[in-house]
DNA sequence: CGGTTTTGACCTGCGC
DNA sequence: GCGCAGGTCAAAACCG
């Protein structure tokens, strides 16, 4: 996959040992990329600080940048589960709309999650090529369940109307997005229902074969568990926390109050790698 | 005490 | 070739 991009940056050598220097080594070379856009809700902003989100996967953010054009920093976090790990995760807030989530994931976890259940490993949606993840699979089967029930009507004209504005903005051809989702490997229809989430895996057309498609999880923060089982990939939660609250005092969609949760919603950008 | 967050500096890639 | 923007590192501060 990336090890040739020695995508592992953490090698624990001096950046003066490394001639390549310290930053950007892949600035180009983009491996696996997934994009989720999580929309969330305004009142959300009112409990920020909701509680911890029950994120098996431990992140650490190592950098935070404002950028260009765009009100709100990116935060970059790492996944500080296992050391030999390079999954990586930006969190940005969306230029145009203050209350949407751009969580962009990168690479993806070489080891199992903290506490996903086996269960849900042997639950990888057969055709995707997932097995690369030992823990990415999530559990969508339950979630279908708990959220099933839930509303999403008046998401799902957000939700259109997110994708419109995303595809528009990406300049979706038809083709081009069946394509895309043939590549991709998301989970949203469990999702979709309490929360428009969108996810878009990008990865790069060479590597086709070798992404690790990272399937993303998300959940809302129903259960601690069933969170970290999702968020074998990527969990965003507590990091998004603490980075709007940095930001803006925006929430994360991991802890809300189901009320609150009706007003998040994750959206899956289809991002065409041009 | 260990781990995480914060923040400034540094480096690289890209566009002009 | 230069400047800009993005991404990462690393030391210090902070927190549980």
């Amino acid at each position: 996959m990336d090890e040739t991009l020695s995508p592992e940056p953490d090698s624990e050598v001096p950046k003066e040992l490394r001639p390549e220097g310290q930053a950007s080594k892949r600035r180009k070379v983009v491996h696996e990329k997934t994009v989720v856009t999580v929309k969330i809700g305004t009142n959300v902003g009112k409990l920020k600080n909701e509680g911890p989100p029950s994120d098996s996967w431990s992140w650490r953010k190592y950098g935070q940048k404002p950028i260009k054009g765009s009100p709100y920093p990116r935060g970059y976090y790492r996944c500080s589960t296992s050391k030999g790990c390079s999954a990586k995760k930006q969190v940005e807030r969306s230029k145009t709309d203050a209350s949407v989530l751009i969580i962009t994931y990168t690479c993806s976890h070489n080891h199992p999650g903290p506490d996903v259940s086996t269960t849900n490993l042997t639950q990888l949606q057969p055709g995707t090529e997932d097995h690369n993840l030992p823990a990415l699979l999530p559990k969508q089967e339950e979630q279908e369940k708990e959220q099933d029930h839930e509303q999403e009507q008046e998401q799902d004209h957000e939700q259109e109307q997110e994708q419109e504005e995303k595809q528009g903005k990406l300049e979706h051809h038809p083709a081009m997005k069946s394509d895309h989702e043939d590549h991709f490997h998301y989970i949203q229809s469990p999702i979709r229902s309490s929360q428009n989430i969108m996810i878009d895996q990008e990865e790069d057309p060479f590597l086709e074969k070798t992404h690790v498609s990272s399937t993303l999880g998300f959940l809302l923060d129903e259960e601690p568990l069933s969170y970290s089982q999702l968020m074998s990939f990527s969990t965003p939660k507590s990091e998004e926390n603490d980075f709007f609250d940095e930001l803006e005092e925006l929430p994360t969609f991991s802890s809300f109050p189901s009320f609150m949760r009706s007003n998040l919603s994750l959206e899956r950008i289809p991002s065409v790698p041009s």
